[in-house]
DNA sequence: CCAACCATGTAAGCTGTTACATGATTGA
DNA sequence: TCAATCATGTAACAGCTTACATGGTTGG
């Protein structure tokens, strides 16, 4: 299974075929700050992709030197597989950025209605951690939180909030786009 | 130099002297999220720390078996300097969550004033790193962001104005705290 | 008595980091 | 021509994950 570097290195080769320097320079430029720009990471990743044939080497048409990444049809089953898989309260509660990555890369694929679908799964992913932390915050064992530890709360708390209203937002916005589609 | 991890471990045995597999429960139970609880990540953390002079091994009085972890006044010291460190652009940018454990363990110290300059260089780098975000937004090369991209760059923005009036609404209180005091 | 929990550790494997290394091309 | 950038890689190392392994204690 890819890691999360291979699965933004396919989404951006479908997005356009590059080379690894341009992937590079796109983690460096960017920011995102999730990924290295090390060629320590990006080329083995690459490598790796293209031994388990999820993309390709290809020289362009012109400019002979140039060799650039393209997706395999694997590589787009495999990315749709993991962007639309449904959000999980453990996601949500570990790895919110992975969650906001894999919706990014819902625009290399084509159904609309799939963003729609992940989107209310993360929304109830995040309720469902937001009554977590309101309920450990409330009796952690009876022992009341000192100030710091409090406001580190309040600090997540108002966190997946934000999130909440985001996505809510976000609903809206691509259900309007899709009834103008109809 | 110490991981995140095993600051985390210095800070925890500080606010109480703990057993390994006490130090486990903590990240199994708290909803925090960062850290793994597996014992192949806490143990070889807890031997490099005591291999380091930040922690220690003690038996406790009673209950003869029960070794618990200490911190050695190095370690206090190495969590201080690392926790008092003023936030930079490339942290809030790469890793927010780090910079609020920092915030979480300033706890460990006595100095009410540390708090206060920690949460004022965290809002200059979120200030600053919430500017970068905005020019990158309006001017990607003059490229247009699909619905996709716009929406998850508005995510981060709300995040991180989100962890604005967080750190505002912190600095008055601890500022109300300090107040008090005097 | 047996399951659950307390308690601690090791080993293999994977990823990513830092640092090193190489060579081509391009613009001042 | 010389510095910067393009372009691609490898090697050593650190850290964490998963899985395995062991044995003690406690409560029903």
């Amino acid at each position: 299974m890819p890691t999360p570097l291979q699965y933004a290195l396919i989404g951006m080769v479908i997005a356009e075929p590059r080379s690894g320097y341009a992937l590079r320079k796109v983690f460096e430029t960017s920011p995102i700050g999730r990924f290295s720009s090390s060629p320590g990471s990006i080329y083995p990743a690459l490598q790796k992709l293209v031994g388990s044939k999820l993309l390709q080497k290809k020289s362009s048409d012109r400019s002979r030197g140039k060799q650039l990444y393209h997706a395999t049809n694997a590589g787009r089953d495999a990315l749709e597989a993991w962007v639309t898989g449904s959000v999980s309260l453990e996601e949500v509660a570990k790895d919110i950025d992975l969650v906001l990555l894999r919706f990014a890369f819902h625009e290399a694929l084509d159904d609309g209605q799939s963003t729609i679908d992940f989107l209310q799964s993360f929304v109830t992913a995040v309720r469902n951690h937001l009554a977590n932390l309101k309920l450990f915050m409330t009796q952690p064992d009876g022992q009341s939180l000192s100030l710091h530890g409090q406001l580190a709360m309040e600090n997540g708390i108002a966190g997946y909030e934000a999130q909440l209203s985001w996505a809510e937002r976000a609903i809206t916005r691509f259900s309007k786009q899709g009834q103008s589609n109809d």
